[in-house]
DNA sequence: GCCCATGCTGCAAGCGTTTCCATAAACAGT
DNA sequence: ACTGTTTATGGAAACGCTTGCAGCATGGGC
C-alpha cells in the first residue's frame, strides 16, 4: 500500500504538509500543492478514508434507510441521492428493512451507531422517538424524506394538495360522479399518504359543490391488481358508474385503466383515470397524473445534509436549522385518460 | 463517546480483553466475557468501525455496482444483496453509473480505491481490464452478477438455455409459427444477453426442425413500449400471423399481450405469450415466462464473496477459487398467456 | 513437590491520517 | 535595524481499536 508518508517523502516535504495539500485544509505553497499532487498522482496513492475518517471525525459516507428497494419511487429516491453524494464526494451506504422488525432493530442498534455515517436520509420511515433522539444524540443530522418526523427536517410533497389537483382535474373537466381509490390503513408505510390523499380529494369535492358519497370511495393495495380489483367493482354496474377515477397511485390508476377495457369501457371516452407519481410507465399507458419527482426529493435530501454538515462543522449552534418541513414540488400531467365526461 | 476503555474500565480488564470478548478473537473465560458484555451493554457502547477497520484491515463493508437502480432486475439483485450482507454483518455501499462516463470514472479512481470496502459486486457490468485489474491488485474480491467477466468469479443464468426453454414450452404447445421480440444491438448492459436469447430461440426451433424465418424476429427497447410496438407489427397483418411470440423480457411481453388487445385479439387464444423475469408484474397479466431469481443472485454474490474474504484471511492461496462462472437456476412458469396454437 | 504445558489476560505497538503547536522565514511598519 | 505579524512547514500527539508478545496462574504428569 503507498501511504501518505510515501508521497511526502516522494515530494519531499512531510506528511503534514500533503495531508494539507491534498485535502485543502490550511495553507500550502502554490508551487509545494503541485509537488505534492504529483507525486500522488504519480505514486497512484488514494488516502485511506478509515485512516481519515479515524482521525478528522468525518466519514464522507451517508447512511439511507428504505423500507424497499424494488420499488419504482424508493429506487428512484436512492437513485437521486446517489448521484448528488457522489458528486459532493460522499458514499451512500444502503439499509433496506425488508428483513423485518429484527433487520430494523439491527440498523438502528448497530449499524448506523458504528460511527460509519455523518448523517442519516430515512425515506418513508415513521422513526420512533426513539431511534430518533439516538441519532440525534451522537450529533448525526437526519433528514426525512415523505412525511413530516417530529422534530426532524423533511421532505414531503403535500398529499392533500396533490390529490386536490388531480381531483380539481376531473371536475373542471366536467366531472362529477368522481371516484377514489385509496389505499387501506394497513398500507402505513407512508405515513397518512393514503388519508391525506383522501381528504385532498373530499376537499375538491366539498369545494366545487359536490357531494361526496361513500360507494365511490374504494381502499385498495397499492399495485395495479389492487387498482384493476377496485375499478372492476366501481365500474361494474352501469347505472351510477363514475365517469371518473381518481387513483392513489399509477399503478392502481393501471388498473382502473386495464379494468375499464376489460368491461369494454374505453379510457377517456366512457371513463376518466388519473394517478399521481409519473411513474416510468405511466407514459406507455397515456395516463394522466400528478407527477412527483423523487430523484429530485433524494437529491434535495443530500442538499439539505450538506448544509448542515458544514454548519455543524462551523460551530453553528443547532438554531436554525431552517424550516422543518420543505415542501417539494408536483405538477399536473395531462395525458391520454382524462377528458370530458360522455354525455 | 463511550469508546472501548470505558468498558474496560467499567468491566475490570483491560482493552485488549474487551476488543476479544466482544469480537470472539480470541479466548476469554466465560465469566469475564459476560462481565464484558453486560458492561458494554450498560454503556451503550458501539465500537467506532472506522478504528477497527484501520487496526484490523477489514472494512466490513462491501461495494456494490449497479448500472441503474431504478430497474425491478437491479433493484432486487441489490436487495437480495443487502439482506445477505447485513445478516452477515456487513455493510453495503452503493455507486450506481447513471451519471455517464465521468461517474463510472470516479467510482473506480476514486472510490473503490479508498480502502473502504472488501470486495466489490458489479451488477450487469462489463468491467474494462484496467479496471479488474485494478481491484485485483488491491487484494480486493470481486464477483459479477450476470455475465462472464474475464478472470472473475461470476454469477450468470444461461440465457441460451432460458431462451430455448420458453421456446421449447410454445413448441411443446403445437405452435410452428413462433416470432422472437429481441433486444437491438444498442443495449448492450447485459453483456451479449439479446444476442444469446437469440440463439435460444434459434436452436430450440431448429431442434425441432422448424424453420427460422427472419421476419419473425423483431429488435426492440427492453420495455413495454417496444414489446407493445413490435408486436403490433408481427401481428398487424393477418396472414402469416405468428401464433406465439416469445418475448426476452416480462416488460416486453406484457406490451405484446396489450397489443394484442388493442388488435382485438384473444390471450392466448388468438396468440400466445411468453417472457423472461418474473417480473413483479407478470402475475397480474398472467403472464408466462421463465423466472431467473435476482434476490437469489445478490445473495448468492454475498456468499462467494464471504467465502473468499475468509479463505483470503486464512492465508489459502489464490489457486482454486471454485469454478470461475456459476450458473444460476430459471424455472419455467405457466400462467395464462400461453396455451395450445389456434386450429 | 517440581516443571512444563496450557489458557487467560495485560502491555504496548501499531493502523494511516489529521491537526495542534511550534518553528522558521518573509515581510511590513516604525 | 529591530520588533511584530503573517504565512508556510514540520514534529508529534491524537483518533479508537486490534493483536503479537510476554506474563502469570492453574493444573497435570512425573
Amino acid at each position: 500500500m503507498v501511504g501518505i508518508s510515501d508521497v511526502a517523502r516522494h515530494a519531499g516535504v512531510s506528511t503534514a504538509t500533503v495531508s494539507r495539500a491534498l485535502s485543502g485544509n490550511g495553507p500550502v505553497l502554490a508551487a509545494t500543492r503541485i509537488r505534492v499532487e504529483s507525486a500522488a498522482r504519480e505514486l497512484g496513492y488514494v488516502p485511506s478514508s478509515n485512516a481519515s475518517s479515524l482521525a478528522s471525525g468525518r466519514m464522507k459516507n451517508i447512511g439511507v434507510v428504505v423500507p424497499f428497494l424494488n420499488r419504482w419511487f424508493f429506487a428512484s429516491v436512492v437513485e437521486g441521492a446517489q448521484s448528488a453524494l457522489q458528486r459532493n464526494g460522499y458514499d451512500l451506504t444502503l439499509y433496506n428493512l425488508t428483513g423485518g422488525t429484527e433487520a430494523r432493530r439491527s440498523v438502528f442498534e448497530h449499524f448506523l451507531l458504528r460511527q460509519r455515517v455523518d448523517a442519516v436520509i430515512a425515506v418513508s420511515l415513521e422513526l420512533t422517538e426513539n431511534e430518533v433522539t439516538r441519532l440525534h444524540a451522537l450529533g448525526k443530522p437526519l433528514v426525512g424524506v415523505g412525511g413530516p418526523l417530529l422534530g426532524v427536517p423533511t421532505l414531503t410533497v403535500d398529499d392533500i394538495a396533490v390529490a386536490r389537483l388531480a381531483t380539481e382535474h376531473l371536475i373542471t373537466l366536467g366531472h362529477t360522479r368522481i371516484a377514489h381509490i385509496g389505499g387501506d390503513k394497513a398500507f402505513d408505510l407512508d405515513f397518512n399518504l393514503p388519508t391525506n390523499r383522501r381528504f385532498g380529494y373530499q376537499a375538491a369535492l366539498a369545494g366545487a359543490g359536490i357531494e361526496v358519497s361513500p360507494e365511490l370511495y374504494k381502499p385498495a393495495d397499492f399495485t395495479m391488481r389492487g387498482g384493476y380489483q377496485a375499478a372492476k367493482q366501481l365500474l361494474g354496474s352501469p347505472h351510477e358508474r363514475p365517469t371518473a377515477i381518481f387513483a392513489a397511485s399509477d399503478e392502481m390508476a393501471i388498473g382502473c385503466i386495464l379494468a375499464a377495457r376489460d368491461l369494454g369501457l374505453v379510457v377517456p371516452r366512457d371513463v376518466s383515470v388519473i394517478g399521481v407519481d409519473d411513474h416510468e410507465q405511466a407514459g406507455f399507458f397515456g395516463l394522466s397524473t400528478v407527477a412527483q419527482f423523487p430523484e429530485a426529493q433524494g437529491e434535495k435530501a443530500v442538499e439539505i445534509l450538506m448544509n448542515e454538515l458544514q454548519a455543524g462543522s462551523a460551530g453553528v449552534a443547532d438554531a436554525g436549522t431552517g424550516a422543518l418541513n420543505t415542501s417539494m414540488p408536483f405538477e399536473l400531467i395531462v395525458r391520454d385518460s382524462t377528458a370530458c365526461p360522455p354525455s
